[in-house]
DNA sequence: GAATTCGAAACTGAATACAGCTCTCAGGCC
DNA sequence: GGCCTGAGAGCTGTATTCAGTTTCGAATTC
């Protein structure tokens, strides 16, 4: 019955995927029978899966009322933001401090390799699958896997308000979204000179422009998930 | 059958204090059935907490194979402390910008009223939770929950060795542990003067002195916990 | 004596069953 | 009309059950 790769975890992936991407509206109330079947599994593994998501907060629960999608609010996605900023600037900091010369060539040479594609690509998700990636390699540069563990857990909670801003960028761009490519090689610029503090102040206004535009993402984001279609 | 308070909350509250104490020797695989009996429930909301405990990091898990407590090394605890540096400094940042001047004095004045009992207090235990809820209360003055939530994760697996630390600064010191409550004022008084610069630091080497003691904390720790019996 | 194989015991994985709580809504009351 | 009430349906909480996997030791072979 149980195979190689369980159940609980392809319930689990499945269920963070969808909590990201706001398949359940926020504050939803989840229904577990219902949700057993789409997933075709019984209630006790995905309750299993359930609970680890709270964990991570992906959802909430309460007490004889079961599990409800986060809500989603300006605050909460500027904490979220922040807490990136936390993580991401310090991870910067040690990089600069103690990640290997041949490591910080390699990030630089990634970048290097992906500029045709970041300049080419318009679709959103691909933009922010690059992004992403870009920057979870950053927090490889310095060897803590705590920062990156916080890191892939607030990436993939903020990552539908970010894929929403990127949209706006490029709906305003006309067409085009602007790759963060510059930015990004600033942030490896400082850390290959060994400069923290031009490093971590090129990561912190990095994000931060992003997030001064959380509330209106938000905006936009209970406007699409609550439009009756399309 | 269910009651107010669920069975999952008090098994998964027992189960981290558990986990926190290091009652599950590092890397040692997790009984559910015994573990259940021991905790007067059933397997199925036994596995429900252990899966919230492996989702905040406090066990891992194999398929197929069960529940494992984490691994103790000194990489490990590092990680750890360099990701309460991430955290707490840039609560700190965020607390000298935006923090209400009534709620930083009250911060202070917690600091002016626990110094009798910081000052006279010798177990290693009561130092360690005025320690931590000092932190905890500087955490909320930013505003910033997830913040805060990061933090309290990250506390909790990090308790067992920073009582160690403590009682060994006792040891060292002659049977009187040292407060730290000079450092927790300069990282005040640093907010107070919304001197942005200072404060960060106060608190970068206030948690960076005991990271560096993590690896002597770890081997002690080990030693305890493998002695045959005190 | 060491390595290997096989089988039983112990354990985990997941479905099911049912008890108890919550929510909804019809009906009665003010 | 608005508000309370209570029964019923639906949902959650947890124990139990059994299937499938891992583990461990004894018997066997080299």
């Amino acid at each position: 019955m149980a195979k190689r790769e369980s159940n609980v975890d392809r319930v689990y992936e499945a269920l963070r995927r969808m909590a990201a991407d706001f398949a359940f509206k926020p504050d939803q109330r989840i229904n577990e029978s219902a949700l057993s079947e789409v997933l075709g599994a019984s209630r006790t593994p995905l309750r299993e899966a359930l609970n680890r998501l709270v964990a991570e907060g992906f959802l909430t629960f309460q007490n004889n009322r079961g599990f409800f999608c986060r809500p989603l609010t300006p605050g909460y996605i500027m904490d979220l933001y922040e807490a990136r900023v936390a993580v991401e600037c310090e991870a910067t900091r040690l990089a600069c401090t103690r990640a290997p010369d041949e490591d910080i060539a390699a990030l630089a040479d990634y970048l290097n390799r992906m500029e045709p594609e970041y300049e080419s690509a318009t679709a959103p998700e691909e933009l922010l699958a690059m992004d992403e990636s870009f920057h979870a390699r950053l927090a490889q540069l310095c060897g803590n896997s705590e920062l990156q563990r916080i890191l892939n857990n607030l990436n993939g909670r903020i990552r539908y308000i970010r894929l929403i801003d990127l949209k706006r960028m490029r709906d305003r761009a006309g067409g085009k979204a602007p790759g963060d490519i510059s930015a990004h090689r600033q942030i490896v610029k400082g850390i290959a000179a060994r400069n923290t503090e031009a490093a971590v102040a090129a990561m912190r206004s990095h994000i931060e422009k992003r997030r001064e535009e959380a509330t209106e993402a938000v905006r936009i984001a209970f406007s699409q998930l609550y439009v009756p279609d399309e």
